[in-house]
DNA sequence: TTGCGTGGGAACATTA
DNA sequence: TTAATGTTCCCACGCA
């Protein structure tokens, strides 16, 4: 949030704190352009576009649409009122690593919330993952993190929860441990493996099986591309 | 001895 | 308001 552009305000992030400011939902009255779209990591930049006056990380907001926009901001209205109120000026594009937080979806009314054998489930069905956390033995649900990158996969979980501080793989473990107590994953006899219980395996594969995978459907997009936008963020964080 | 991974108690926070 | 589900902190143990 450190490193935001001062020149340019887009009409987009304008209409969000419009939102804000009235508690209406945003008119959207431009058409954004569709060129310039840089090679997007699968299934997540969707919602943004490369701007091309920018360094090669930065993007642009680009086809959001207002409800959801509207949903995005009412998630995280805390961070992005305080933002507003302090005159944090909202530039039209932003670092890939920098995404603010208040498109960062919180878990509101009538969303269900997400639980962690969830968001493992969907990071071993993403291939993008497969350095962090892969399956042992898929047919029996049998799953190791990887420990170079085992703290990435907690980061992640940490922030699509939007907690206050970073997740850990520690605190994570900590968690798994309390679904030994369920049977929904137990912990195997070896380094950092785990193993999902079959019946949770065989629901979490019909899930994985529906075109809507996340167990929050009706804000799939936004969930999906924050996830990816997550990763893409850890992963260049790891590479400096 | 040290670092890492693991295990669990307990208090607390968030959400359905 | 309550139960469920983590989250956070802490300490202890085993192993290489």
């Amino acid at each position: 949030m450190s490193c935001w552009g001062q020149d340019s305000y887009s009409p987009l992030f304008n209409d969000a704190f419009e939102v804000i400011h009235h508690q209406q939902p945003p008119p959207f009255h431009q058409e954004p352009p569709l060129q310039y779209l840089r090679s997007p990591p699968p299934h997540s930049m969707h919602n943004l576009q490369h701007h091309p006056d920018a360094g090669s990380t930065q993007y642009q907001i680009l086809d959001i649409q207002p409800q959801r926009l509207h949903d995005m901001v009412d998630f995280n209205m805390d961070s992005a009122k305080l933002m507003y109120e302090s005159g944090v000026p909202i530039p039209n594009y932003y670092p890939e690593s920098h995404i603010p937080d208040f498109f960062i979806p919180r878990q509101g009314k009538g969303r269900k919330r997400l639980r962690l054998y969830e968001f493992l489930s969907e990071s071993l069905r993403d291939s993008e993952m497969s350095d962090c956390i892969q399956w042992v033995d898929r047919k029996s649900g049998v799953f190791q993190f990887i420990s170079k990158n085992k703290e990435k996969v907690a980061e992640m979980w940490g922030r699509r929860k939007g907690n206050r501080k970073t997740m850990t793989y520690q605190k994570m473990a900590r968690a798994l441990r309390n679904y030994s107590r369920t049977g929904e994953i137990v912990k195997v006899r070896r380094k950092l493996t785990y193993r999902f219980d079959a019946q949770l395996l065989q629901r979490l594969g019909a899930e994985a099986a529906s075109p809507y995978p996340l167990t929050d459907q009706s804000h799939y997009t936004c969930d999906h591309w924050h996830y990816n936008c997550t990763y893409n963020e850890l992963l260049q964080e790891g590479a400096t």
